[in-house]
DNA sequence: TCCTACCTACCGAACGGTAGGTAAATAGTC
DNA sequence: GACTATTTACCTACCGTTCGGTAGGTAGGA
């Protein structure tokens, strides 16, 4: 996970960098609550005062690396896939491609999930109206197949909650040196779900199971 | 959520039941970490003292509450699900039965999801058994439709979890009063995921859409 | 006379955060 | 290049608050 530079953080250097990505990964393993400070300056190898020379507070720390998780989904899921123009390999295209965004697991796009509760008022809105529009993006899609007279009778809200819970739940029981590779589950979960939802996919040669 | 009694908590009067439904209800909307003992006896109307005379600590009324929810996951949908002879259709069962327990929402079962991390390990583990015992559940009987002929081409494992996926992720965006009833949505999960796994379900009718 | 069902008052530990300092690097000036 | 000013990257030491939990008491019913 690299931080790119922003108007809201005024350290744009690897060192802060490192501090979210540290910070991420022990958030990923003990939840946001159970986190210290002082957990993430032990990991840092620094005191928590020195910590707080890149962060403005825990919770500030919490939105930046979710705002980063965001940023992640929208430049490397929704901008490709916007490119695509048909409806079911675009969709296609958003389970598999955000699936291995889970999987590759350097934490910011998970911590999304879980944590938001967190987050003050003012963060939480901010956090959610972007969650909103990765829905109404693939209530969209979803439709368009319908329209297409692709879809099986289905709800587009469910359809929409069903892939995020397939994709975000992987985090939670995927492991990298379990039998299956994150590719082969990936594209599992994106020709069930599709399946699941259409009339007649076009069933892909399925990997090794 | 009624607590039945038990060897390991000593009250099992109602006024126990009342303590662990409102301790749910609070953990669920506010999680277990951000929750603190005197929130719950708050929410009774006793003292944190108070509440000790009922609980033997916090991480100990926690496990209670997640075993309740695995004891109604066994009560509720295993045990009745194990009398149905067709695999395809105790899959269909299991899926809209658990489902209906985490829209009912009387907190346990949903717990169970979120906050097992706050467990000391001898309940994590317990825990954990318990919730692989129902995760090989599901995986037999999809391996049961596999030998039937039914399947398709997918991993049981990878389907078992997004089983569950569709259904706990149900905790984070059901609303009642939405638009969908909970029968609604837990058929249609029912419908897409177990049509996402087979060659050719039997096409449940859909209700309004 | 016990037991149940609480109470008040408190403890030690851990928390997020800050005040105020310092050594080393960097930038600016001559 | 030498000298100074400023900034960076931390530090120690501490603050007020909240936490889970407890000791010891009490009012009322069986």
């Amino acid at each position: 996970m690299v931080v790119r530079p922003s108007r809201t953080s005024e350290h744009t250097d690897g060192r802060t960098a490192e501090v979210y990505q540290t910070a991420a990964k022990i958030i990923l393993q003990k939840g946001y609550d159970a986190t210290s400070v002082s957990d993430i300056a032990d990991a840092l190898g620094i005191t928590k005062a020195g910590l707080y020379h890149y962060i403005r507070g825990k919770t500030e720390l919490l939105y930046d690396i979710m705002k980063y998780g965001l940023q992640e989904l929208d430049r490397e899921v929704m901008v490709p896939a916007r490119k695509i123009a048909d409806a079911e390999e675009r969709l296609r295209f958003v389970i598999a491609t955000h699936a291995n965004l889970v999987t590759r697991g350097d934490g910011a796009v998970t911590i999304l999930v879980d944590e938001a509760r967190a987050l003050s008022p003012s963060q939480y809105r901010a956090v959610t109206r972007l969650k909103r529009a990765y829905l109404e993006f693939l209530r969209e899609t979803i439709e368009e197949l319908r329209a297409h007279g692709k879809l099986r009778g289905v709800n587009s809200t469910v359809a929409a909650f069903a892939i995020i819970a397939n994709v975000n739940w992987l985090s939670r029981w995927y492991q990298p040196d379990g039998g299956l590779s994150a590719q082969e589950i990936a594209g599992q979960i994106a020709d069930a779900t599709l399946f699941g939802l259409m009339k007649q996919g076009k069933q892909r040669s399925l990997q090794a199971l």
